[in-house]
DNA sequence: CTGAGGTCGAACCGATCGGTACGATCCGCG
DNA sequence: CGCGGATCGTACCGATCGGTTCGACCTCAG
């Protein structure tokens, strides 16, 4: 039975409730944790519907890591703007938005970094790199306007301490992991920029 | 044809040569990069013999992540006693040991957060978080050396360096990163630690 | 010498999985 | 109305994989 009687054909839609239903399970449950005809079942679609859309689970899964990269650093950058002007505060949202995002039930770790430590592909690995640097963009950016005598170095040092953070929270049951790492953030801003 | 001829019969020397093999292969191909039948053709075994010795692969994962848990933090304790009594130059020592340890060719993130990413099983995710708690337990010795107004916080902030940049030299193709969370851990110390 | 146990090689099993094929059905556009 | 394309359900295929079994053979302790 093709098509539910009800339902409007539209590709755009179908292949964004793919994506969306893909993304979190093959986040909560691993890339190899779900097979391509559960997910199928779990999005009401068959699987030629989604072989159609995404040539290959491989192709599913570069699809999911690229949309979930960009709605990440979307937040995130959103996160900061909402900051004001101060590039204290500015790093003290980035890691008051990862609090939040570690408090989350589901929370099960970056998924880029999950997805990278399972397929050993080349694709995701770039996928993965690429998402890194828009995280360092983004603190070197702050660290720059905090007039850091060597912004490219604490950026890079604020990466290490937000990636750090989200592993730790991930596989060490801490809580307050977030608000250690933000602690440590602001130290290292104090003692790389001059005045406050 | 079993026993070739010349071989002694040592369950012991049999069981350390599947480990060792299993642990550098599992290691660089991934957890489910490689079979239990390839694996026993690396090892030269049958798979009757690697089964009778672990069980199950993941006996064997589990056996395999144990001990190189153990042989890990056993490497970064003598590290840092090797340092001397300063717990800065301790520090230090930790972070060039891991440089040594990112800029090896088959270096690929930490073993354990890997296995975690992949198996979501409790037993992997069991020894991951007590790899960590040692990690945790031999900063938080340095930091309460070093006088820190607060070793606990201490000891989690540098973890946090510590994994962080483990991460990101493994999936974002920067030299160097053992230096950034070096200069940035010994920052962390100075300004948590009263005089020198 | 003998028996117990370690080991081999190879065959085998059941399950799962990614991917394909097909006929049937229904939407939307002209 | 009619056609093209999207979708469904299901069956199917080939490959892989974890794990078991079996007969043969070898080593070693007593």
């Amino acid at each position: 039975m093709p098509v539910p009687k009800g339902s409007t054909i539209d590709p755009e839609r179908t292949r964004a409730a793919i994506l969306q239903v893909a993304t979190s399970v093959l986040y909560e449950r691993g890339l190899d944790g779900v097979g391509v005809a559960e997910l199928c079942a779990l999005v009401g679609v068959s699987k030629e519907t989604l072989y159609r859309h995404f040539g290959t689970k491989d192709g599913l899964v570069e699809a999911v890591l690229q949309e979930r990269g960009e709605r990440v650093t979307t937040w995130l950058t959103r996160a900061v703007a909402a900051a004001g002007n101060d590039p204290r505060d500015q790093l003290a949202a980035v890691f008051d938005a990862l609090r939040q995002w570690y408090d989350d039930p589901v929370f099960r770790g970056c998924a880029m970094l999950n997805a990278a430590a399972q397929h050993h592909v080349e694709a995701v690995r770039t996928i993965t790199a690429r998402h890194l640097d828009r995280y360092l963009e983004l603190l070197t950016a702050i660290a720059e306007r905090a007039g850091a005598a060597d912004p490219h170095l604490l950026g890079r040092q604020l990466l290490i301490l937000v990636e750090g953070a989200t592993v730790v929270a991930a596989h060490h049951d801490t809580v307050g992991t977030a608000e250690h790492a933000r602690q440590a953030a602001l130290a290292l801003l104090s003692a790389s920029a001059p005045s406050s």
